[in-house]
DNA sequence: TTGAGTAGACGCAACGTCCCGTCTACTCTA
DNA sequence: TAGAGTAGACGGGACGTTGCGTCTACTCAA
């Protein structure tokens, strides 16, 4: 049901887009997703997905930046050991365990295949996500509790690293006790 | 120009495709790697293909495994941070600057989304290559180098994962620096 | 004569493009 | 100011193309 619009696009077309993307992807997976398949899902003819968006990655991208992408942000306890601790379990259940991690998951594998997407989702998301990871240990510094020479960016990979290598890699759980480790040795090599 | 053979398939068709995939992976991407394609380079019929592979990644596997999987093997020099920042090296240029890292980058993605090929690449390769990544950390512990109540495991991925983590999903750069400074901070933690 | 090989046609699914007719919001003119 | 005209997004659906995986027919050497 749409309703013609001589200036500008349905709002509702887009959005109903972006939702079938997001289901069809968590039901049925990326390899099962087509865009004739979105477009029925979305109630929208196939042409007016090829109006706006090039293909299917690039709806996915457009889905996972507007409803998933805020929701990493640490905490502020004045505690730099729990801020991580809280922070990285809440990766690693991002990356385990969420919708939105499913589709981060896809868009990290089609990136190793299309250089095009990768430069996206780094540029739009991953670089907005280090700078979160950062957040904890630059107040760390700011308090006097890291030295001030500290390379955070390098601190950032070690603690981060290791959740997204099992999640994307090997598939190993990460545990409670494996994140509480993570900080806490790497907080002692810093 | 087949050869008749009433007893066993024909190795030289089976290279011939393995070999066939690899260099186009490496030259055009895995986006157009196709079996049609494969097929033709490597001078063999379709059905060849088929009745010995279920699918283009299985090909890509069984190459990968055949040729490149013994060569990430750390060093033994009696210096456990020596051997971590050769064995993190290799294993960096293996994943960013090697035809092999190329084929492994191809089925690490293709294996979220297909759970099978995860499954494999892990069995037959991940294990292994984590056997290999904790030799040196074993040896430092009966070395007195480690404490014997080290994890090693998680050892591992903690020494393993930032690497990981930026040859897939950053896209960073990995200098000598990160190396070693990820060893000497890692070491110091444990 | 058996089994692995080549050659290539086939049906299927999804791709991406194209054209159609419909709808609405705006604009222009009588 | 009312009615006709126009622009642009939409749903619907046909189209040619590509690659998939299967199938049949034939070849060749042990």
């Amino acid at each position: 049901m749409h309703r013609g619009n001589r200036h500008g696009r349905s709002e509702q077309a887009r959005l109903a887009v972006l939702e079938a993307a997001d289901d069809l992807l968590v039901e049925k997976g990326f390899a099962a997703l087509t865009v004739e398949g979105i477009a029925q899902r979305a109630g929208v003819a196939k042409q007016t997905i090829y109006r706006w968006w090039p293909s299917k990655t690039d709806i996915l991208l457009e889905a996972f930046l507007t409803d998933a992408a805020e929701e990493l942000t640490p905490p502020d306890t004045g505690d730099l050991t729990r801020d991580l601790v809280t922070h990285l379990t809440a990766i690693s259940r991002f990356l385990t365990a969420s919708d939105a991690g499913a589709v981060f998951r896809a868009l990290a594998a089609e990136g190793q295949h299309n250089p095009r997407l990768a430069a996206r989702l780094r540029a739009e998301h991953l670089t907005h996500q280090r700078a979160r990871d950062r957040q904890p240990l630059e107040r760390a510094q700011r308090r006097g509790e890291l030295p001030a020479e500290a390379d955070l960016d390098t601190l950032a990979d070690r603690l981060v690293g290791p959740l997204y290598y099992r999640a994307l890699v090997t598939g190993q759980q990460i545990t409670e006790a494996f994140v509480a480790q993570l900080v806490r040795a790497t907080l002692a090599g810093a």
